[in-house]
DNA sequence: AACCGCATTGCACGAACGTGCACTGGTGGC
DNA sequence: GCCACCAGTGCACGTTCGTGCAATGCGGTT
């Protein structure tokens, strides 16, 4: 039987709370005592596999947190130039140009997650857009725990053919549960049908609630969306836009969106018909958060992430090298 | 023939600062993007040997930092029970009690290094105190990356019988190499044999530069010695002191020292004969530190460590699991 | 030019690691 | 009291990783 503890009357109890002290000891010991998980089972008295996967728990829930800075200014020259041609702090995620699409944007989304995962404080309000890619992050992110902190949905999600609130609200939700944060759905259509309807509904409390945490915000999290590229985003694509809608943005010069607000290559975004219908936050109130990342993946971005760098959307870049190359290479 | 640099061209030319560009998009892609090495080597085109020493060389030097949270007061007991109690930040390093008393230096070094990483700032002047326990830290220090650092020699290491100075610029050494400071050493004996020798050195202009550092400090970094023991620390074994001194330490109730100040069980350090003639700080100095790390291996010092927080002497505290145990069992 | 020395590489081997599977002990429902 | 359930465990296997060794290439010296 288990017998055989002795001294510590361990009693095993619910455990739970245990095993995650036994993941932080077997953490100790792996990451900063370079012990072998072999040395750590016999410390522990159980099995190299279960150190293993303490090890794993202890990483998945940040009690482990693995961080590649690069010190001094030996920053990769793409990078660099980026930095300094946006004026943006950039991230630009190594892959060879060999790589297919799909795994680019687990890559991206991976490293983009982690990357992430530092930069979130107690306290923080974070809004968050919803799409391929916020999707792909929020299934990568590592948890950290925080205080009082809530996430809020940037833009509504309904559409006329589904929801695509639960699509939206899955993403926020695994925000929410990384950070231990509350969580703020915007519980409204991605697009109004008539600009009207927008202005009622924006009187609402209800709305003016989320309005208000939006205005709070001390982070964003988006990535963009690209008119006449190869592939269309969710948005061009998903029911959200009619064929009409879509004539109206090209007639408007529209290059791409955040958070289905729409911009022109220059980064303007007045005069916009669809964005009087839209529910994204107000690109200039956007531009008023302290922390704005954007996370690009994938070649047919390129023309709305210009568009979103022209507008000064983003305080921080974090995007694939093909993309990067292709941003500096013009 | 620098030049070269543009567009690529592979040409593996000199390599060096190529390679530590090669470590960091290895270390992103293994820490980050959770590649396997195999698939780097693919994408760095190269061997996964040579990746494999990338990545040791990413963490050597910093490149990569893996840090270990325990986030919420979810803080083992033990660790709780000492901060509280001592009003001091505590590090437990887990150990199983079987284990000997040079493995558990090394754990602890190890743990230590790896905690104090962090924690060191640019424009840092260190204060760094030798011993023992200091040598094992030295020698596990990871590389950071800081500007206009300092490390200065806490106390003198000169004695009777060898300098001592090798061995203590030695620790100086690695840690100045390992966080790219300024080293300064402290060129006097441990102790003078006539207090009035110490008063006239104290007024030289070389020694005074050293006693400014020390009054600007923003960490020291020390262990504590320890009397009444089993295993006499280096300080009363390493020929620094002479029989008749340990006759005049035991009459004045010393109990230990921290960077050869020595103190009683309840902390006092007035009126201890020797301290006139050592080359330590002041005590009373040494307390308006900012941040003061103590590191304690070995059950032979818990005496020493008992004096040293009840002189309130440190703010950090990194000790092992046993010493931890004593410290709150009595 | 020929040589030496140092640094870097890939290979191959053994060590260390992750994970599917079958099993156990403890918990809750009936 | 019985059984169904499930979180947690150890085993065994295939994968992934670290490192000693010999081979290679490059720069500097004679």
């Amino acid at each position: 039987m288990t017998a055989t503890n002795e001294a510590e009357p361990p009693l095993p109890g619910h455990a739970s709370g245990n095993r995650s002290r036994e993941a932080l000891r077997a953490a100790q010991m792996y990451y900063l005592q370079d012990l072998t998980m072999d040395a750590i089972a016999r410390e522990l008295r159980t099995s190299r596999s279960t150190v293993s996967r303490l090890l794993s728990m202890a990483r998945e829930t940040g009690l482990v947190q693995i961080q590649v800075n690069n010190p001094t200014e030996r920053t990769p020259a793409l990078e660099q130039q980026i930095s300094r041609r946006f004026d943006i702090d950039a991230h630009v995620v190594p892959i060879a140009d060999t790589v297919n699409d799909s795994e680019v944007l687990n890559r991206v989304a991976l490293q983009a997650a982690r990357t992430i995962g530092p930069l979130v404080d107690s306290n923080a309000i974070i809004g968050v857009a919803w799409g391929s890619t916020l999707s792909a992050v929020s299934h990568c992110l590592t948890r950290k725990q925080t205080h009082d902190s809530t996430i809020v949905q940037l833009n509504g999600a309904g559409n006329t053919e589904t929801t695509g609130i639960s699509y939206a609200s899955e993403i926020l939700r695994r925000f929410g549960q990384a950070y231990g944060a509350r969580v703020e759905q915007f519980p409204v259509p991605a697009f109004f049908d008539h600009a009207a309807t927008k202005q009622a509904m924006w009187n609402e409390r209800s709305v003016r609630r989320i309005l208000d945490l939006q205005d709070r915000m001390t982070m964003a999290i988006f990535g963009v969306g690209s008119i006449g590229a190869g592939i269309p985003s969710h948005v061009y694509s998903g029911g959200y836009l009619d064929p009409e809608d879509l004539e109206t943005l090209e007639a408007d010069g529209v290059v791409g969106d955040v958070a289905t607000m729409f911009f022109r290559a220059d980064g303007s975004h007045r005069n916009i018909l669809l964005n009087e219908r839209s529910t994204g936050p107000d690109l200039g109130d956007l531009r008023r958060v302290d922390r704005r990342i954007c996370v690009v993946s994938g070649e047919s971005k390129i023309h709305g992430l210009r568009g979103a760098l022209a507008a000064g959307l983003a305080t921080d870049l974090i995007l694939d090298e093909g993309s990067a190359r292709r941003l500096i290479g013009a």
